[in-house]
DNA sequence: CTGAAAGCGCTTACAG
DNA sequence: CTGAAAGCGCTTACAG
């Protein structure tokens, strides 16, 4: 900047105003330094101007894993109400890893990201307590903070996952099935919530057996869906609590002789085109990421409530695969 | 830090020390010094650092979509290579808009991004000459770059369309439909070379009215499909353009009484489960984020070669779509 | 082992 | 309409 102020003879606040388009050059200034921004290739160094202003324009997003594709519909609706604000987005994964989403958030603050929107790994967050103070506007999504109180957008899972048993119940099944992923996640734990709810209001008794936390891992989830189908007393339908349990199930069920009754949490791409169609419950993963994003940029125009909890809900959608009878 | 040196009664440079980890500081000092760094909530500032240092550890993505599945795992895998060398990732889609795209590039380069990963959606990249000539690592990926030389990673575009299409061939079909995205796309046309070098090599004449370029939405594609299934010259066997063009084709090809070969351009979830499977010619998306992040860090350790194209390889997945006979 | 001075490339607040 | 000075929060190169 000082080489093209020096250049075209002027100041370096002259060359300021033409690189931002303010107001009170005159043509023939603004032609000279415009030459000369040209002829020595001149780009604005926005590190500079970040550390001038305050602000970066830029927030952060962790999440569990990039590749997974229920977060990438999230991942580009928060992308999308970023760009409506002028903010660059910055985002990772945490791999399911207290320790590396710390370790992310943590380097996304020192970078002075405006906000933040978690899909928390952990169960502790304390560690962003600071950083909240300091300003950074920080939304969880799809799971709760630990230990802080703090804005949360979360899916209806508990209702979600109720809804969807029941609709098993309603279809003649008494011995139902759960597999889902570990108990140390938010969503999962919720989601049996549900499935106690609804086997509860239906008066029905839940075996221990037919209920497995766990990792998503295609060997358990085949494993333990074959124990639970087979034996004295099988379940005759299984409620999945995930995109990948579901479709590990699906291949399992495939290989049987006789339909066997099925609702998933969380939709597939091609679920309707198997036979039968897979039933699900459908969270709306774009939706969770606006609304945690509009959320954020609401904090930073400067709303100072108090923390919200907000919960979208979800949607059964019936296919096939959860209407068949015991 | 002013603050915390002057509480700890130190200079800067030695609260530089302890927050760098760096040596030449007794324990005593140090501990005075975290003291005041806890006391004040003091946590350092990435932009100064950046702006002193030049190299701002972090690379900017442009990709197509953040929501398309296929390219989650590309993202995952820039993610991990640019973790293992300390640098944090941003990224945005071009919504496969030319303007969007240069937008967003320019203003990750003016953020010093140390390099740039760029899935084009233009045709016409000059406007990043100054920045590569000013330093900023470039790799373009899935497509290659538009007037300018620089470093490629693609996937045999045109070999992988000319196997599957001898595939169904070989399975004595005569008259094949390509489907394909629109013409301005690199990969689509590279697709349909593939398509008329098989056609070719078996003697086949390929009419051009089983051949359809265009945008990829359901309803143009399913016309489309409709149409070459159709007539007094139906087609037998379809060759899909890509991962969308498949899916909405399967649904075309699901209300049909008979069964009509396919083999589709990119993998599907699922696509096994479905009656028949789905035949494809599968890419590696990940390997190529992988691949692509490689050589731009490669670039960044000083490489300073001529620019280079990879091309890696596509694998045909027989499930049984493709070897239904006309 | 420790620190004062200069500077990275901008913007702010002010004066003319 | 234009520009000189100060400063954002760090690190570099030196000196002691």
């Amino acid at each position: 900047m000082k080489d093209v102020a020096a250049r075209a003879g002027v100041g370096l606040k002259t060359v300021s105003r033409v690189v931002n388009g303010e107001p009170g050059v005159t043509a023939d200034t603004e032609r000279r330094v415009r030459e000369a921004i040209g002829a020595l290739g001149f780009r604005r160094n926005d590190s500079a101007r970040i550390l001038r202003k305050g602000r970066t324009a830029s927030i952060g997003l962790v999440l569990e894993d990039l590749a997974d594709p229920f977060y990438a519909p999230l991942n580009r609706a928060v992308e999308e109400v970023a760009r409506d604000h002028g903010a660059l987005l910055f985002n990772g994964s945490s791999a399911e890893d207290a320790d590396r989403e710390r370790e992310l958030a943590l380097a996304l603050c020192a970078r002075r990201v405006d906000g933040l929107i978690v899909i928390p790994a952990g169960h502790d967050h304390r560690y962003l307590e600071p950083e909240m103070a300091a300003g950074v506007a920080t939304v969880f999504v799809d799971r709760p903070a630990g230990r802080i109180d703090a804005d949360a957008v979360l899916s209806d899972n508990f209702g979600g996952a109720r809804d969807g048993v029941a609709h098993l119940v309603a279809h003649g099944h008494r011995r139902i099935g759960f597999i889902g992923d570990r108990p140390t996640v938010h969503t999962a734990t919720e989601r049996l919530r549900g499935y106690h709810a609804a086997m509860d209001a239906a008066g029905l008794p839940a075996d221990d057996s037919w209920i497995s936390l766990g990792p998503t891992a295609p060997e358990r989830v085949t494993a333990e869906a074959e124990r639970m189908l087979t034996g004295p007393r099988p379940v005759t339908a299984l409620f999945t609590g995930n995109n990948r349990v579901t479709a590990t199930v699906v291949r399992v069920l495939a290989r049987l002789p006789r339909p066997v009754a099925l609702v998933g949490f969380d939709d597939l791409e091609l679920a309707d085109l198997l036979s039968p169609g897979v039933t699900v419950v459908a969270q709306d993963a774009a939706r969770l990421g606006r609304t945690a994003a509009e959320l954020l940029f609401h904090r930073l125009d400067g709303a100072g409530e108090e923390p919200r909890q907000v919960v979208l809900p979800t949607r059964l959608i019936v296919r096939g695969s959860g209407e068949v009878g015991p």
